[in-house]
DNA sequence: ATATTAATTTAGACAAGACTAAAAATATAT
DNA sequence: ATATATTTTTAGTCTTGTCTAAATTAATAT
């Protein structure tokens, strides 16, 4: 058996993982699973033990594939339950995030085959990010940061890379959503700031928004 | 905060004393949680000191009106997500149970305000028990049991005492679900064994079969 | 190359929820 | 009414996941 926490370490070793070097280093994790050093060492070792890390003193933590299978169940799980909740229960975006958190961890095979049909077998979550299918296939889709783009180009809004409720409120705000169309004006050499027409409105949005906000070219 | 052993326990205080004397036993409480005596005295400790419960050493414990509330509130959940489960997700009611004990436990309240409204605000869960009303209350419903029915009247199905998997497999086998029409036909002075037809077919079920069906007179 | 700083691990302790074994209180039987 | 049996509580221990403080290893700067 699996407990909740070594799930959700599991889960934070994948996300830490995915988003720069291979080996995740104790102290992110412990910052992303908001513990101290020591007791991130203690699972590290723990998930080891188990065979779902591998673990060298002091050379940091990767997944092992039945590390990385778990994980990606759990993110299965939970870009499911976020489509679920938007799409028929009326929440909006920001507001998924932390109850995705609780509904992850549900276990029952068939429950998330049957969500999984239930909704259409969609393929990304309300914030873009891909959904695993059943065998842990990810469909990447290549995107760009709007920080990126180029000047008097058309882009479409493929999804975020900070999912906390203040930007996707920002977001809300502006009216911009899944597959908006984003038109890049012109980017100020000075600060890096950025014109754009988003669905037909003209917007200026800083370096910290564009940085987060995920386009394909159209 | 209150943790997920200490719902799990209020729980069965709330559905112990439901059935039989108000005040439940230690020893009963540990066999509901399928743990040791001390256990459940630990924990009743807790609960008495957190407000939840009323305890006299050695005489046993009830819930206090906190400790109600936050009963049929988990039981609320409990039976919303079986309708769910089974209404939309093709489950069938001997599968529900065991996963629904595991989602009671998820805390949004609009996650359970919009699941109700998604569900049309049922009234009775898979199994024929009432769902409580967002402000607690329990809608009740005269019923009797199979054993207790008089010969030559027609009943309806209202539910089960028992939500074993074995019991309710028992009866999708033999057709018999909520709503079903029930007609007594004869009652065994030997053994206490019933003639039925339900949804027309005849039918011989033992007392502890009878002992376990909830009915309606029509 | 060595000193200093930063990161990581170890050691020992704590709270929650469980257990066993023993003691205390209550209930039952003659 | 007293002896016996049952139930409940207490005392002490264990595991999981956490912490602090100290020790160790690795990285960086001069």
């Amino acid at each position: 058996m699996i407990t909740l926490t070594e799930e959700n370490y599991i889960k934070a070793i994948y996300h830490i993982g995915k988003q720069g070097r291979e080996n995740v280093n104790t102290n992110a994790l412990a910052d992303a699973m908001n513990t101290k050093a020591s007791s991130a060492t203690d699972m590290i070792r723990k998930l080891a033990e188990k065979d779902y890390a591998n673990y060298k003193k002091y050379k940091g933590v990767t997944l092992t594939e039945a590390g990385k299978k778990i994980a990606i169940n759990i993110i299965r799980k939970h870009r499911l339950w976020e489509v679920f909740l938007v799409e028929k229960l009326n929440f909006t975006w920001d507001e998924v995030h932390e109850l995705a958190e609780q509904l992850e961890h549900i276990k029952s095979q068939k429950l998330i085959d049957e969500l999984d049909a239930f909704l259409g077998h969609p393929t990304h979550d309300p914030h873009g990010d891909p959904i695993p299918d059943k065998n842990g296939e990810i469909t990447f889709v290549e995107k760009i940061v709007l920080s990126q783009a180029q000047e008097h180009q058309k882009y479409s809004c493929l999804g975020v890379n900070d999912s906390s409720s203040e930007f996707l409120q920002y977001l809300n705000k502006n009216n911009i959503s899944l597959g908006s169309i984003i038109e890049v004006l012109h980017i100020e050499p000075f600060d890096k700031s950025i014109n754009i027409k988003a669905n037909g409105k003209l917007l200026t949005v800083s370096q910290s928004v564009a940085k987060n906000l995920y386009l394909k070219k159209l």
